[in-house]
DNA sequence: GCCAACGTTGGC
DNA sequence: GCCAACGTTGGC
């Protein structure tokens, strides 16, 4: 497997879990992945340390708000046991377990959003996962050159971010 | 709140 | 193994 780090944007809710929400709790599960293609990029190819857009979906204007980045490696997603949890499935078992998640971690917050739209018109971003129509997948892979262009869109610091 | 896009499921 | 139906995502 590479040892290069990679770059993923992963996309919430804000309403459930907000770029201030990792703020304030520093690092969190990212659990109740359910999609077959995010689970084996999760198992795959991400790797600590690998650095993360915060992507805000499903709100007005939706964009990358910040920075995250991963701190564990893709282990067992337990809530797919909790017949209570919203993301139980029955399918997944406790020897072969058929859902992952990862930790993540904060980095920063960006000084602005980011916008879609924003990311729509840079032609710096060009094939850019997110600005393709109809791309659901939560956690999608960001190549190099994307992450740091969206990064000075953001107005983050060039190294080490605020609360590293 | 609408609806297009798309992953998943299940009947056949 | 095809494909229609269904559920979910997420921009608008």
């Amino acid at each position: 497997m590479s040892k290069l780090k990679k770059h993923w944007l992963f996309k919430s809710e804000p309403n459930d879990y907000s770029i201030d929400d990792l703020a304030r709790d520093k690092s969190t599960g990212w659990d109740g992945i359910r999609n077959f293609q995010v689970r084996n990029f999760m198992r795959e190819e991400m790797q600590i340390g690998d650095e993360i857009l915060f992507y805000h979906s499903s709100i007005d204007p939706p964009g990358v708000a910040g920075l995250a980045k991963v701190v564990t490696l893709a282990y067992p997603d337990h809530t797919a046991w909790d017949s209570k949890n919203p993301h139980f499935d029955p399918r997944s078992v406790r020897e072969n377990p058929t859902w992952l998640m990862v930790d993540i971690a904060f980095v920063a917050k960006f000084k602005r959003l980011a916008s879609l739209d924003e990311l729509k018109n840079a032609d710096e971003l060009e094939g850019m996962m997110v600005r393709a129509r109809g791309s659901r997948l939560s956690i999608q892979p960001v190549s190099r050159a994307h992450f740091e262009f969206v990064k000075k869109l953001g107005g983050v610091a060039r190294g080490r971010a605020a609360n590293e």
